[in-house]
DNA sequence: CTATTTAGATTACATTTGTAATCGATATTA
DNA sequence: TAATATCGATTACAAATGTAATCTAAATAG
């Protein structure tokens, strides 16, 4: 498990974020659950998930004379390489400064600020 | 201030870095600092300063014979506008879902959550 | 003053991404 | 069965990106 994630560009984020709410999903499938999310001629939809196929980000069953397609990495492991990627780039590879920035423009409520004090107390003791 | 910020590509942003370290540099100047960091012909860097300047996130000086560059946005500003897309893109918008998985993911230390903890604790009360 | 180096301007070229349309075979409808 | 709708395969095409090289004018070295 575990190969190195390929990069998957923005668009095909959108796909990608339809195949793990529910796969196998064929195309025509996929262009529902986009109605209102993307504003996507259905052939462009096709080609996008074409180009996952071929980066081997999603994987298609040919069983059925129509195709279904599903994901070949989990979610969190494509969050995970992306939001490392993000990171290096960007804040110099520690989230903490990138949170130290929000927290100092107030980017967080106080109930998102209580909750990660949770979280952060459950997990340290 | 704040007009909307250009995109700016990954390569790019090694180039911003150098800039918003150290400004106004000549872009041998740039290419000297990139020294170790990034392994591009002086050529190459030159290119992605002219970009950069086409793109307006980049100012040049033209006084003197070698010109100088300089960046139009600050870093925080940009560093801001990336983020706000990736997380967007990448987990609902929101900051934090991606501390959640972190957090989860043990990718804290120890010392980063208590810092995490004083931080919080001084902006919220 | 001539030869050479250098800096900026222009051009190059493949890959990736965004956004589809066309083509061809098969299934479905009339 | 003939016409049509549909799905997958192939092709299209511009903009952005990665990664330079060439061309030209000016400065500098001999």
């Amino acid at each position: 498990m575990a190969k190195e994630v390929p990069n998957i560009a923005e668009s095909e984020w959108e796909i990608m974020k339809i195949l793990w709410e529910n796969s196998p999903r064929t195309a025509n499938e996929v262009v529902s659950a986009l109605q209102g999310k993307a504003d996507w001629k259905p052939k462009t939809i096709r080609t996008l998930l074409d180009r996952l196929m071929k980066k081997k980000v999603v994987g298609v069953n040919k069983e059925q004379r129509v195709y279904t397609f599903y994901p070949l990495y989990a979610e969190d492991e494509c969050q995970r390489a992306e939001a490392k990627s993000f990171l290096k780039r960007i804040y110099g590879g520690t989230l903490k400064s990138m949170l130290v920035q929000f927290i100092e423009d107030d980017a967080l409520s106080e109930k998102d600020m209580n909750e990660i004090r949770q979280m952060l107390d459950k997990k340290s003791k």
